[in-house]
Formats: structure tokens, C-alpha cells, sequence
DNA sequence: TTGTACGCGTTATCAA
DNA sequence: TTGATAACGCGTACAA
């Protein structure tokens, strides 16, 4: 079924017909003939000619790290639930962390293909700079601070810093357990925050350090790593809820008291945090709300026509729970809720 | 840079530099000219146009009910790992549960616009039937076994049995938490195995069933709700792992001894069940598989050029962790370790 | 208000 | 082995 058989059927010309498709601008006579004929066959232009007369694809391509990761989902169900409104669909380019792979698909995207990207990466080498100045569409990056690139990203230092030294005020003793890849925002951020609070509030505490995969598992063998050369450490610094999870497992086998001996803290406020008792002191990230903002983001610069470098920081808030020690003396822990 | 102005650049026709590209049917002379050009200048063909003109796109429309699900991101990954390969990308369609989404989704699918479908849904509504009858492009159903349509699923039922006959051993006061929602193979495939079971096996053994949303908050409160009716009760039956630890975590509140007065069991072997203390015995699928047969089987479809009416039932494995007593005397109780 | 004619960038056919 | 030329299905100046 194309314009032209419709046409036919409805005794008018194609142009007529296309008309009515797009700017209505036709007579109530016709309108009626071409509704009633569209309706019975059940006609619907060809997405592929219409792409190639008006160079636009309604599509949106995402590259995301790896789908099995929460923060991942949350931020993709956001970024979903904006454009699908303005009627575009998502290309989701799966790339499991393989830096190959994200380069693959920024070319793909290069020409052509979609109308705009979403990048949810995690390291920037020189070659991906490259590429994204060739693409030819907008590009928003998700999930890192990134200069001149219009961007929306979680503010990990702050985040850190704030969850550190609240921490600070009972240990002595700090095991922290980063990750291994080179995620910028999870890698740097949060260790800078974690290390700069430290030596700002409390220099004389002691840091063991170590690096883990984004995975409970790799938490809990960090954890037993750690506290086989550092049974005294009193507090456990893990970046993802996942890793504090899997170090959680560790402590309890290893009959720590949890957080009388060892108090500990992760990130993401994760559901997988909150279902282990006890319950993960966590930074709570709006993840789902930096999509949406990602995604609002460009579709204002589609709609300008012009590049908009803004900058997005999303804020965060803590979420302190029974793994970790009560204060002195000053304020006591709150309880907080899993959220969006 | 289009294909005339290469033809221009090169001077050869605009048909030369397409055989190029394409059959290669060109001398020795004008490819070395060609190649030249074509590095140069960084040209690529238009895909718009070419979709125009090949009537295919190289996309695979892919309809899930929520990303923020394990099960269904594994699938995905499953499905993004076998057809990049094949040099196809997925059009991601979200639907957050929303049967209005999946209908307008086939309805975009429906011309033109992706070579392939592959279908995550839960329900299927006459409406459902007759999009996907009408759709021009093949579609494989992933996670539901659907009658006279290539499908690829997991044996719910036979698993359900299963774990059920294990608990049965140990049982006579069963809490069932089903879903509230209309998805066939978790709401009526797992019910329907359990319901066998303990009419084969012990039929005197009582039963309470409750409903619960896909979620661990849900999984808490009906075991509240259920506990307090029938305090009684020494297993607990939880049709995901998700809500099996919402179920855990009440059960810890309440005081219950776990596995001494509450045994309990979910299904999907996730991380999550695997964190909480002590693991939740569950049942492993190969949603990661399955995925990567759904995926084959539509590459399938699609190089055979006609429908393939197959249907994949995919396998399981029981993981029998602390969560569960020991049977009386017979096989003991063996570790499991989550995988893919 | 309508229809004609052209172009979007390719690939396929056919004659040379 | 090559180059005109005709599609593919649609949108839109332009003229009527």
C-alpha cells in the first residue's frame, strides 16, 4: 500500500493525499473520501521514503555500558519515558564495556542513521573525542562531567566527601574498596571526595585500599582480602552498593558485627542494598531523573538547531541506615526509603 | 558527500561507484581511483536511502515490558550479543508494563521500519494477536510459550513442580505470593506447578495465597499480611526472587528463624537472593540464553525467507541454598553458585 | 484548493 | 566493463 494506490483509490492526486497526511490542508470533501479510504486499508507511509525526503529518522541512538546495571536501567527508563513522548524511539547500542564496541557505534551513528545520541560512557580517550566531533547529529553524554559537551552527570564528589565524613566520625580504621575499570565518574570522583575528606577532617585516619569489578562477588573477596591484612579496620568504603553487598556477605561469615565492629556504606541506593540487614548506608543518585534530563536536553537542542553546552549536575542525598554507627553525640541516623 | 559527487570526484557514472561498494564488478583501473576518493572524502552511503531502496533496515525491534527487570535485561544482553554480531542493531521499545504501549509498538512495527521483532510480553489480548498477524515482518515471542508462534520460554511449570515436590518435604503450612499481574508464565505456568504439585504430593498440605506487584517492597508487606492470618505457617513460596527477599526481610523483623520455622524459595537465581542471609533457594533460568535462541531463531526466519513455527523450551536448575530445610534423611541439601 | 513535476541517494536493469 | 535510466515512496515548490 503506498500514496500513489490511495491516491488512486480516493480519485485524487498523490500530492493531495500527502497533504492531507501533513499540513491538512485539503478540502472537507476530500478529507472525507481520503479518511474513510486510509482507514479501510489501513495505509501508513513508508517510515524509509519519508526518512529520505526529510533526512530525519525519529531515532535516537543510546549507548550504554552494560544493561544488567541498575543505575544503567533506571537512567535508560528515563530517557525512554521523554523521547517516546515526543514520539521518538531509542537505538540502544549495548556495548559491555568495551571500549571497541562504543567506538563501532559512534561511527555507526556518525552520518546519518538517528537524529541525535545519548552517551552513557564511561572512560573518554582521545579517539572518542574524535568521533564525536565528526558525528553529525547531537550528542549529549550521560553520566560524566565532560568539558565542552553538553552533559548531565551525578556529582560523585560531593557525594563522597559528604558520605565520608560522616563516616568519620567513627572510624579509624578505613578499607576502600574501589573499581577497577576506569569508570571517571565512579573511578575519580568518588575517590577523590572519599581521599580529600579524609585528609580535610581527619588526616591521621588510616586508608587500605583497594580495587574491585562492578559485582558482589568481587566485593566479597575485596572484603576478605582486606580484612585478612587489616582485621582492625573499622569501616568499609565501597563504591556500589553491589560491592558493599558482596563485602556485607564476607563480614557476616567472618562473624564481624555489623556495625558495631565494621560499619559500611555503598552507592546507588540500590533495592539490593536495602533488602540485606542490615540495611547499606548509601548516596541516593537521581538516575532515573538524569535520563530524563539527558533527554530533555537534547531534544531542546534538536528543537534549537544549535549546540547548547549546558552542563547538568544532578544533586543526591544520603541515605544513612543501620550499617553504620551512630555519631558521638549530634545527630542521630535517620531511616530513608528506596526511591526513583 | 553523496554518491554523485564520488561518481563526479572519480569520473566515472554514479552506477560504477555503487558496484564498487556493492558486487565489486569493476576494473582494476577505476577501484584504485575509487578507493582513493572514497578514503579521502570519508564517504558513506546514505542508509536512508538505501532502506528506501532494499526495503530493509538492519533493525530488529525489540519489545520489553520493563528494563529495570533482571531477567529481561539478561535477555536483552542474550539478544544484543547475536545480532551485532550479524551487523544488526536493536530498536528498543519500553512498554513499563503498559498493554496500550505494546499495542502502539506492533503498530509501528507494523510497516516497514524493522526487518524483525522480537517480542518480550506477558499477556496477550486478542488485540495482541491480530497486530502481530498483521505484522509484515517476522516476530519471535521470548519468555512466553504462544500457541502456532515461534517462541523461546522458560518451563515455569516443570520448575515450579520441582521446587515445589523439594519443599513438600519438609512442609504442611504453605504461604503462596503470587503477582497481580496478568503475566502467564510467572502468574499461571509457576501457580499451576506449585497447585500440581501439592495435589500429587501432599495434598492434605494447606495452602494461603496471596498476591503481590513484581517487587520486593510488595514481597514484605503481603508476608506481613500473610503471617499475621496464618502465624503458623513454615514455608513460604515466592514466585520471584525479588519479592522472596521483600518476604526475608519481614520474616527477619518478625523474628522468624530461617529455615527452622519459615522455609522460603523464589525464582530466578538473581544476585539479590543470593546477597540476603540466608540465600533463597530459586530455581536458575537461562534468560541470557534464551535470548540468544530467540535471537537465532529470528536470523533464521529471516535467512529462510518464510516462517519457522518452532518452539524452545528452555531448561532449568534447581539452586538449593540455606534458605531451605533439609530433607528428612534422603539427598542433602548441595550449594549453588549464581551464573548467566 | 488542486495537480504536475522534481528531487532525496541508492540500487537494478539494460543496452552499449 | 561501463553508463544512462528507471525505479523505491514520499514531500513540496510552483503553477493552475
Amino acid at each position: 500500500m503506498t500514496i500513489n494506490e490511495i491516491a488512486r483509490l480516493a480519485g485524487v492526486s498523490r500530492a493531495t493525499v500527502s497533504r492531507y497526511l501533513n499540513d491538512g490542508y485539503v478540502s472537507e470533501e476530500k478529507r472525507q473520501i481520503l479518511q474513510k479510504v486510509i482507514k479501510d486499508t489501513g495505509y501508513e507511509p513508508s517510515k524509509q521514503a519519508q526518512n529520505l525526503r526529510k533526512k530525519t529518522t525519529g531515532l535516537i541512538g543510546v549507548i550504554i555500558p552494560r544493561i544488567q546495571s541498575e543505575s544503567v536501567s533506571r537512567m535508560v527508563a528515563g530517557i525512554s519515558s521523554v523521547l517516546s513522548k515526543e514520539g521518538y524511539q531509542l537505538l540502544l547500542a549495548n556495548t559491555q564495556n568495551d571500549e571497541k564496541e562504543e567506538l563501532k557505534y559512534l561511527r555507526i551513528f556518525r552520518n546519518n542513521q538517528v537524529d541525535g545520541v545519548i552517551f552513557i560512557g564511561t572512560i573518554f580517550t582521545r579517539e572518542h573525542f574524535r568521533l564525536m566531533e565528526e558525528l553529525e547529529v547531537p550528542l549529549v553524554v550521560l553520566g560524566q562531567q565532560i568539558q565542552a559537551w553538553p552533559c548531565v552527570y551525578q556529582d560523585d564528589y560531593h557525594a563522597a566527601y559528604d558520605l565520608t565524613a560522616r563516616l568519620l566520625k567513627q572510624a579509624s580504621k578505613i578499607g576502600y574498596i574501589g573499581v577497577t575499570t576506569l569508570d571517571k565518574a565512579v573511578g575519580e570522583g568518588r575517590k577523590q571526595g572519599f581521599m580529600d575528606a579524609v585528609a580535610d577532617i581527619k588526616p591521621e585516619c588510616q586508608v587500605e585500599i583497594r580495587q574491585a569489578a562492578f559485582s558482589a562477588l568481587a566485593g566479597y573477596d575485596k572484603a576478605r582480602e582486606l580484612l585478612t591484612k587489616e582485621p582492625k579496620t573499622d569501616t568499609l568504603f565501597c563504591v556500589t552498593d553491589e560491592i558493599a553487598a558482596g563485602a556485607l556477605k564476607y563480614l557476616h561469615e567472618a562473624g564481624y558485627q555489623v556495625p558495631e565492629q565494621v560499619q559500611l556504606v555503598g552507592f546507588g541506593d540500590t533495592a539490593m542494598g536495602k533488602m540485606v540487614t542490615p540495611e547499606i548506608s548509601s548516596v541516593h543518585f537521581y538516575y532515573k531523573t538524569s535520563g530524563m534530563e539527558a533527554a530533555k536536553l537534547l531534544l531542546e537542542i534538536l528543537q534549537e538547531g544549535r549546540d547548547i553546552k549546558k552542563e547538568i549536575k544532578m544533586g543526591y542525598r544520603l541515605c544513612i541506615c543501620a550499617s553504620l554507627r551512630a555519631p558521638t553525640a549530634d545527630n542521630g541516623s535517620r531511616t530513608c526509603k528506596s526511591g526513583a
